[in-house]
DNA sequence: GTCTATAGTCAGATAGAC
DNA sequence: GTCTATCTGACTATAGAC
């Protein structure tokens, strides 16, 4: 209800009196609930990611061959970025969070299991690449775009389909495909 | 002087009064020199980046060709970003900012200069992928790595080579040479 | 140009009634 | 559980002395 909310303004740009307007409930209730502004932030943050990327990690884990699994990854990860606007923008503010303390917890619930996932998914590619170094490289390909949504109209070269999931995820696998898709024919 | 300041905490983290011991004056003399905080923060920004884009932007412009000239703008702005921890913090609180109005202007002082120039440059490379796209990747590329670093470490695979600006640059251009350096002895 | 002092507003958090 | 009322402190911004 009140991530929108956090998704646009931050922690800082949010009161505890613009989550209680959100909810319709009073601070006093809202302090009820949670221990102070930090706990309710965290309780948004965390649920707002819970499931999505257990949807992702499954993707990866289907039994398809290695390639073809990030084919469907990148798509599902460019689907849902671009579906749900508050998804990238909390991602945003996770890695910017000045508090340590918070960023730690934050990171373990929101980036950790999906970023093992795909770390993994991109060793069993043998591209010769280092797979963390790739596994990194492959999540800012498909979240960049849509970090710079809002600045990037005012560039020049801009055209409305590059907006598009599918254009930006066919981009990222063409760009991604010869450096790391195995010759089709090739066997052990 | 308060650049440090708004990269760590952001424009709503930091108030005139932290501004304002940070350069050893009175919240009141600051209101003297800029007619209010946002008039601060814009000036703090645009000032930090100024010098910057156009050094990469002559390394964009040099006599090599396009493709030599991208490795070194590579290498140029990972060394930049892993030097300045403030430069990619700032760029990334700009993507974020929730005033339009505000983020408009940053992103003219800010990206709108090195975007046309690296577009320009990738086009050159007849890679057959949009030059538009491809920009955006490649600043996803070099500044993702840096802009998860905080977080980052606590994932499986790291190793602390992976935060040397050699070592990114280098995964960087040997993603990307496959996908788009055209064959050495090619001629027209 | 820089100061002290302060106006006016909004923040996080709590006490106590129901 | 949710409310009204309120405490305490921090915030942006300004007035007026020097």
């Amino acid at each position: 209800m009140s991530a929108p909310l956090f998704a646009k303004e931050g922690y800082d740009g949010v009161s505890i009196r613009d989550v209680a307007a959100a909810t319709r409930l009073t601070p006093a209730a809202l302090y009820y609930h949670f221990s102070d502004k930090d706990d309710l932030y965290l309780s948004v943050v965390i649920h707002e990611f819970r499931g999505k990327s257990t949807v992702l990690s499954n993707i990866i884990k289907g039994p398809e061959p290695p390639w073809e699994r990030l084919e469907k990854f990148i798509e599902g990860l460019v689907n849902l970025t671009a579906s749900d606007q508050n998804f990238t923008r909390l991602m945003q503010w996770v890695k910017l969070d000045s508090d340590e303390v918070r960023r730690h917890k934050l990171t373990e619930h929101v980036f950790s299991d999906l970023f093992v996932s795909v770390h993994d998914l991109v060793a069993e590619l043998n591209s010769g690449h280092d797979a963390y170094m790739l596994a990194i490289s492959i999540f800012g390909l498909i979240t960049f775009p849509f970090e710079l949504m809002t600045t990037r109209k005012f560039m020049p070269g801009y055209r409305p389909e590059h907006d598009k999931p599918a254009v930006i995820a066919k981009h990222v696998i063409d760009l991604l495909r010869s450096s790391l898709k195995k010759a089709d024919g090739k066997t052990g």
